[in-house]
This record gives structure tokens, sequence and C-alpha cells, in this order.
DNA sequence: AATGAATGAGCGTTCATTCAT
DNA sequence: GATGAATGAACGCTCATTCAT
């Protein structure tokens, strides 16, 4: 079928799978609208498709289930995410270990403010939701977590971080202060305005220096 | 009549209160044990009542709704928490700060660790499944936060906590480290043996000394 | 057990018989007060128990079900009805017709003003709630029919009816006219003073003559 | 998208309607079948779409509930007698009293006995059921009992009817004599043949002139 | 005799999913 | 491809009835 359209009909194979994406955007975007609005297991899929103004049928030429819908919101805002974190060097000639700490926090608090309905929604009910959603949320953590290993590996090689570090614990521990200001600030006061740089420096201070005067 | 039966039936009413009670806590149990295998959205009152192997009016004698039973689950680990935190001084003359955090944080732990199964649920899957649940947790959760705001500039004010410290991220900050230590290592491994002391001193060598080497 | 009791405690007995008996008419008023209220299928088992302010247990002391004490209401209410009736003479050298019917019309209208709520519950929702009690309704009826047609039949053979009259149809006419103007003014004009005397002549007038002027 | 849905869709959405239309009209007429088996009370909505042979879900695409279907066969029952009725002069210059009644009382005979399924239910138990089908009796009696209290009056003042009748009690009568001789003939006495005219005559002769012979 | 906790069949209703058009 | 009517399994919940105490 594929190969016959392509010989046949290139444009308009082109311009129907342009339609296709578009389409599949629109329905996303309303479910991510009627998810943030109602949560999820409060939205049924007749939310969606009325939100979307598409029949029942159409929704599931373009997604499995309401749980392959969110999947699909989920892999968005990973892919940012992961986008922000992943360029950030580690190396031993890259910049000092708060600079880039700094420039992390800051990208992954950017992104959330933009993808905020869809952050609103993952942060509070992602889990527990579905199994695939929780792997692809471990996942996503798990990789957060390595990597931050990592670089704490990497700084006490260094000499810049404390070597009595327990790495693992405390990549834990890294990671709970980024999401719990981004689920404190972010998702539950929704009104209000969302200090980027005033955030970030907190998280970076305290994450490098603790909370004890020197 | 009354009087009569009201001198008989003391025993016998005494005697049906205990039964209740263990009834109730019978029933309670078998949730927990069914929430935490199938997760909460997946398990039906059918599933509670066989794992109880009682009927099913027997568990509307004792909680309204599904939703009843999980608000009765986490307010019994709550009223734990809250228990190991509320003990704790932060006024003037109390303890070093880093003694008393490492006090409640060892407490939490424990708690966790006790009720796991309980934990296991809440943490995962508390949030997003009922109005009351949900201000019930951000209520917990506002306490805490607020009670480390406090800590925290009692710290300031006596010299012991960095005085351009942002109290309110921070405090936001050190909640979310142990809650993610907790999340990782209650939740996520559930065979690993959680050492406690470990953890607990990670937790708060990190949160008073930040990561950095002197 | 019976003739042993009589032996060795004919006082006790006694009173315990009459103590049940008052049991059992307390639930009855309190199932009469509620069915009233609420509406015999609003009605549950323990709305009754409540207002009979008796265990759920002890209600089935006295009544097998429901149904039962709806059948128990319904006996109470068509003795009555049929003691007014049954003592109204249609013989030859009985009192004339006019005289009698106003004598049954009046007494059947009172009967129905003092048991007003029993009135009320088994006009308004009596049938099709159990086949025994429509049984008994259909007998009631039927036996109010024949003695009506009875009535009629002497009626013609004495001259005083007219005898083109088709006396089946006749008589369920007569007993509608009754009917309805109870309905119309015991159940659904629950404040009004019911004036007995006057509907009972304007019934009588309109059965024997009819609403033609002569 | 939607102009060209709308000039294509056109035969397919009268199609749809049709069908629609009758699905409804099936799963109406089961409903009568059913509700006059069993009865309203005894009949659920699992025995209504297993003799409609739909869906369970089928159902509430065309009916919010079970009671919304009795309002259905409700409406339809009285919009047939109303306009058995509503067409009846009552002016003066109008045809006589006695040939008017007949005709009324002729065409709901007709009605009833054409509809005797639907009759049949509503008479049993159309009362106490639901508070907006007991809204919708009390209207349709009080326009007939209003409906006879002017036809008495006009009569009054034309003379022909007796100047003594209490109009008010005497058209309970009427609408009694009649209901009652429906009850009885059609839904008591299920095989009878009917006999229409014998019964109208026996009515309008009976409310008319009395029972008493001049 | 009285109790009320326990029972479980049965209910009305929802909603993700299918499929004929 | 798009539609939306049809499906039916599954749900939470009610309540008349039973029975051990």
């Amino acid at each position: 079928m594929e190969s016959k359209a392509e010989v046949k009909a290139d444009g308009r194979t082109e311009r129907a799978t342009a339609i296709r994406a578009e389409r599949r955007a629109h329905i996303l975007e309303s479910a991510i609208r009627t998810f943030s609005e109602k949560g999820y297991h409060q939205t049924s899929i007749a939310d969606i498709v009325e939100a979307a103004g598409v029949a029942r049928g159409t929704f599931y030429l373009y997604f499995e289930s309401k749980s392959t819908v969110f999947l699909a919101l989920l892999d968005e805002l990973l892919a940012h995410l992961r986008a922000n974190v992943v360029g950030v060097e580690v190396g031993p000639g890259a910049a000092p270990l708060g600079a880039q700490l700094l420039d992390i926090v800051r990208r992954v608090l950017r992104t959330a403010l933009e993808k905020r309905a869809l952050a609103d929604i993952i942060f509070r009910e992602a889990i527990g939701l579905d199994e695939e959603v929780d792997q692809k949320l471990r996942a996503f953590y798990g990789s957060l977590h390595r990597f931050l290993m990592e670089a704490l590996l990497m700084g006490q090689q260094g000499g810049a971080v404390r070597g009595t570090l327990d790495v693992d614990a405390t990549a834990s521990c890294i990671l709970g202060s980024i999401k719990q200001v981004l689920e404190q600030y972010l998702v539950h006061t929704a009104e209000r305005d969302f200090d980027v740089e005033r955030f970030a420096q907190a998280i970076v201070q305290y994450n490098l220096n603790g909370v004890l005067a020197r």
C-alpha cells in the first residue's frame, strides 16, 4: 500500500501525511487541555473527542487507547527535558560544576514552564496510571540519577566534590530537590509568577553548599 | 426495657465494639495488600472483599466507598509520620540543627519502612485520585514545608544557617531530597535491604553542607 | 408449648401476648407514617425500623417482609371499610335505596378520613406492588361490585331502579364515582377541609338522578 | 470539511435519523410489552434490553433511565387521549350534552382499547412511581376535571343540567365512573370482548339520568 | 425475645472499544 | 479516511433477608 502510493502520487501522499500529522497533533493538544482541566481519570475519551471536535472512531485511528495518548504526551515532555540535560558536558575539561548545574536547572525549569499543562499532569498523576507510563518515568528518572551520579563521581575525582559523599543517595537528593521545587511552584501555585532565575540560583546554592553557614 | 438492655448489653456492647474494630482493621489490611499489589485504580471493591474474605455488603458497613478506605490508610500513615516530626523542637535552646535533622530523617525513614506497603501506595498514587486525599496530602506537605522554613529562619537568626539562603525554596529542596530518597529506595527497589542509618546520614550531610568540598 | 405456658404462667403469657401485640401495632404505625411520607418504594425496611426505634431483626419477628406489612395495613383498612358496607341491608323490606346509599357513602368517606394516611397510601400506590396485595384489592372491589349489582337488581325488581340499566357497567360507574371523589379530595387536596356531608349528598344525588334536569 | 460533510451526509443523516426513530420505537415497544407482562417495578432494564434484543448500553443512547421510558409511554397515551377530548365543543350552540358525552366516552374507550397494553400499565401502576409521572397524570386528570366542570356549568346555564348539582364533586364522579369502567373491563378482564358501544351507552345513560326510575 | 452485623443477589449506569456505513 | 451508533463487560452500591449471639 505504501510503495504503491509513493509511486503513484507522491505529492498527494505527502500532503495526506501532513494532514494526518496535523490531526494527530490537534487531538494531542485537545487531550492535554482536557487532562489538565479535569485530571487523567476524570477525562473520558468522549471528553477528548468532544474537545478535539472529531468523531469517536477517529480517535482510534490515531491512538490505541487513552493511555497511548498519555504516553505520547509523556514522550513529548521527556524528549524536551532530555534535550536540555543531555547537552551538558560532565567531562574533566568542562565548566565548573556549579555553572553546569545552574545551566541544567535553569533549562529544566524553563522547559517545565513552557509545557506547563503537560508538566502539571505528569507531575500530578503520572504514577500508577499505567505500567508503561510508570516504566518510562522510572527510566527517565533513572537516567537522570545515573547522570547525576556520574557528575558527582567526576567531581570527587577532580576534588571539587566532597569525597565522603554517598554519591548514590546524594544523586537522589539533588533530583528530589529539583522535582519538589517544580511541583511546589509550578503545579500547586498556579497563579504565581515563577521566577526561574531565583529558583535556579536557590537550588544550585543549596545543592552546592547546603544550608550551613561557613 | 432500656435500662435492662443497657445493663445487660454492656459487656456485649464492649465485645461487639472490639470485634467491629478488628474487622475494620482486617478489611483495611486486606485493602493495603490489594492496593499495593494491583494499584489503586486497578483494585475493585470486589478485589478487596475477596482478599478480606468478607461479603461485598460488609465492606460498606465499615467504609463508605473505595476512596474512604484510601483516606483511612492515608490518615494512618500521616498520623505516624506527624508523630515523628512534631516531637522535634526547633527552639533556640534546642539541639544543633544537624542532630535534629538527623533525628527527624531517621524517624521518617523508619516509619516509612515499617508501613512500607502503605507508604508505597501513597507515594506512588496518592495524587489525583480524590480531592479530599489531595487536600490532606497538600496540607501535610504544607505543614512540613512550614516547619522546615521556621527551622531555617531560626537557624539564620542564630547564625548557624547561611543568611543568603532563600528559605522558602530551600525548605522545598530539603523536603524534596527526603521524599526522593524514600521514593527511590523504598518504593522502586522493593527487594533491597534499606540501610536507614546510611541514608539518614547521607541526607543530612547533603542538606547541611551541600556537595562541594570545602 | 402453648398448653404448658398456659398451665404454668397464664398471667405472664397474657402479658407477653399483650406486649407482642403492642409492638406489632407500634411497628405497623411507624410503617404507615413512613410509607405515607416517602411512598412505598422509597421506604426501606431500614426506614421503618428506624422510625419504630427497634432493631432490624425485631421487624422480622413480627413481619415476614415489607409487603407483609403493607398487606397488614391493607387488611386493616379493608376490614374497616367492609364493616361499614356489610351492615347495610339490601332486602325488600329495607330502607329506600337513596337513604341506604347515602348511609354507605357517608360511612366510607368517614372511614377513609379517619385512616387518612392509610387510605392515601393504598389509593396512591396499592396496585402493582405485590401480587397478593393486588388480589386482595381486586377481591375487595369485586365484592363491592357484586354488592352494588345485587342492590341494583333488587331495585329493578322493586321498580325503584330503571329497568333498562346495564347493572354490571352501572355498578362499576357507582364504584368509580365514589373512588374518584375520595382520591380527588382525600388524597390530592391534603389541606382541604373535607365536608363529608356535602360530598356524600353530591355523590348520592348524582348516582340516583344523573346530571340532567327533569 | 463541514460543508462537504453536510452536502454528502444529507441523505445519510436522514437515513440515520429514520433508523434512530425506528430503534427508539422498537425499544419503546419492547418496554411496553415487558412492563405489561411483569409490571413496572418487576421490570429491570436488563429485561427491556433483552426483550428488544439490543445491548445494555444501546438503551442508554435512547433513554436516560427506566423512568424516562415510562414517561415517553405516558406521553404517548396522554397525547392520544387528549386528542380525543379536545375536539369536543362545549359551547351553547353545540350538540346536546348526551350526544357530546357519548362521543367523548366512545373515543376514550376506543383509544384505551387500541393502546391496551399501555393503558393497562398506566392504569395499574402509574401513580407513585416517579414524581414527574405523577405530575403529568395529575395534570391530565386535572384538565379533564376542569373540562367536565365547564361542561356542567354550561349545561346549568342552558337549563339542561340540574341547577342543584355540586359541579365540582359531580365532575369527579363522572371522571371516576369512566375510569372505573375502563379499569374494570380493559385491565382486569383481559380476555373479554369489550363492547365499546354497550359500555359507552351505559356510562352515558348512568351519568345523565342516574339509576332511579322516573 | 431481641439484636444488628453479615450476607450477596441484584440493580442502574458508565465507557473504552468495535465496526458497518 | 471518517464517522458515531452499538456494544457489553465491569463497576460501585443498595437493601431485603439471615443468623449467631
